[in-house]
DNA sequence: GTGAAAGCGCTAACAT
DNA sequence: ATGTTAGCGCTTTCAC
């Protein structure tokens, strides 16, 4: 079944033979552990061990010794007999529900930063929103003994992933998602739903509908809308509609057409706040296809903030949150716990971002 | 320095514990090896083990036995031990420009589901286009013990990250890029261009522009240069243009200005090709800001087929590629020769996506 | 069909 | 500042 027997047994050939000759065959595909090199640089594999862990204890000299072998044979230590004898991978896991929303992309960046930065590395698993791979996605990374999870559940609240958690040691914490439980790290969901409702507010949209996906897969949008419900109340705004799409990513245009073109057009919302900037995207080309410009016919927003809003013409409004720093910062989070420290929550700073899509409501108010 | 120590030696009392006592404390966070099934099991360690590998190789009865224990305590054997021991991770490399790209998101997703579904992981790192990230993330897979790797490298013919792999003899696949020398899996870039410019050329354009970003940076960029600078020879059109931004995502407002307001506008390009599709959009964005509306003052399309093209309005006219198929075609690619087999590079179908950033050509042809 | 024993590459005590 | 020793959890001959 294992391909590469060959190529193991030429390999051991080489081993003995390189440390019978001291000549240094560049090529020859080794597999030398610290024995070989703690051989060759005449000292032992524990030195070489520090050589590479704990530079500062060895004396300047043995070090460069250890350091020149290595670098002429290549070496590099193992990382799987380090972590299996340290009981540590330095490699850290995160569960986000897709990569094709670039938003995701860049938490990811600003994780994988802060991890090789403070030399750990991480691993993603995506779980297209799906609570089964979801803790599949987490089962795996744990076989990995990964030291640490970062994750972006459907349902911080119950789920089966935390189900799984429950049962580990294994320190995790949450990344868009808020919880009362759990460390976290993610904006104020509601509070950001809140401003952008007193935006269209303020540009005199009294009837609202937010376009969300399944909320039960995704708590983020169960508090946008909760929060965008409690400041149209506050503001003595009709009551917010609340249009689910079967996916989080892409509008149905028939659920859109019944909701706008309806017999009671009167009664159709002025502005749809789409609970991501890729479904206020769709919501758009979809409106478009119904003969409806955005702004001029309704005002369309999103959240999140995603890079491409910026660009689309005109300009999508929408509530930015800082991805690669919710990506960053949960990193740091998790770093501390693996500390033994308990991080406190961070509710990062969102930010609305004013584009083009929204206008003045043209409908005469109710 | 390892902050867990009191945790493990409460782990060491209840392994004892369990074992002495039969009784199932199901949540007592264990860390049981192989060792302690085989005995609760009544069998050996070796019989654990195939157990989980080789389940064909035991008694129906005794793998029953081992699953049921196993399951009780909530034992999943660790991959690193087996790792160790095997000399296998399981675990695949993908070397990825960056993932605020959604493209490459999908193909990471596509990669993913590969290699889940054949019983792989895959470790993602990302470069963001640079030359010296890009070796260092290879040597940080390589570290890990990854099988093999999945890249999309900026320059396939001559990069530090080949030098490195030729020092080891890890299979790899290339992903997007195209290569006479290793297997990959791709589009047929320059034939994709000639595509395109063959489409502007049918719609009246005799000059037209590639944008791009630093061609050092993407053989795939250079490649779609040329491919478009043969067709418009061939259909004797003006020389291509070619207009290299600082960066692959974003355009440069001032480098467009100074394209298309210059003196002579009349030789200015009617049409923007630009190598991806964010950049497109940057493009256009810019566009917008100088006051030219796309496609009615100049037509504009891109390269890449993010879902995102299409919900852009107008929609972007561009060239799609199989990027879920690409991640996983390379994962298959990979696994072959991980059972020393030789996979032939892959070109797979490209597809012209007609959207409404092309008009017909204005201006009165030179 | 199952067991016994050795060892993958490394690090952590402990010694000196 | 460095060496010795044991063993992390697993798989793999080789026996039986």
């Amino acid at each position: 079944m294992h391909p590469l027997k060959f190529g193991q047994v030429e390999n051991v050939f080489n081993k003995s033979f390189q440390t019978r000759v001291s000549g240094v065959p560049h090529k020859t595909s080794q597999r030398l552990s610290i024995i070989d090199i703690a051989r060759d640089a005449g000292v032992s594999p524990a030195t070489v061990s520090r050589a590479f862990n704990r530079p500062d204890l060895l004396k300047a000299d043995t070090l460069q010794r250890i350091k020149a072998v290595s670098r002429e044979h290549g070496f590099r230590p193992n990382r799987v007999g380090s972590s299996l004898r340290s009981g540590s991978t330095r490699t850290l896991g995160l569960v986000l529900p897709t990569l094709r929303n670039p938003v995701f992309g860049e938490c990811f960046e600003g994780a994988e930063q802060y991890a090789h930065a403070h030399g750990y590395s991480v691993m993603v698993a995506s779980t297209g929103y799906a609570p089964v791979t979801e803790a599949d996605a987490v089962q795996s990374l744990i076989d990995h003994q990964v030291d640490g999870l970062i994750l972006t559940l459907g349902n911080p609240a119950r789920s089966a992933t935390l189900r799984l958690l429950a049962g580990q040691d294994l320190p995790y914490v949450l990344a868009y998602n808020e919880s009362s439980t759990h460390p976290f790290v993610s904006v104020d969901n509601a509070a950001a739903a809140s401003d952008m409702v007193s935006l269209l507010a303020a540009r005199g949209h009294r009837r609202i509908a937010i376009v969300s996906g399944p909320l039960t897969a995704s708590d983020r949008a169960r508090r946008r809308l909760a929060g965008a419900r409690g400041q149209a109340r506050k503001l003595g705004l009709e009551e917010v509609l609340h249009l689910p799409m079967a996916s989080h990513t892409a509008a149905d245009s028939d659920k859109l057409r019944e909701l706008l073109s309806a017999p009671r057009k009167a009664r159709a919302p002025t502005a749809l706040f789409c609970s991501n900037d890729l479904l206020a995207a769709s919501v758009i080309s979809c409106l478009r296809g119904l003969g409806l410009s955005v702004p001029t016919d309704i005002s369309v927003c999103g959240f999140d903030g995603m890079t491409f809003a910026g660009l689309m013409v005109p300009p999508l409004t929408t509530i930015e949150q800082p991805s690669h720093d919710i990506g960053a910062r949960a990193c740091a989070s998790l770093l501390a716990c693996l500390q033994g420290e308990t991080p406190p929550s961070l509710r990062l700073a969102h930010r609305l971002i004013s584009g083009g899509t929204i206008a003045a409501a043209t409908s005469a108010a109710s």
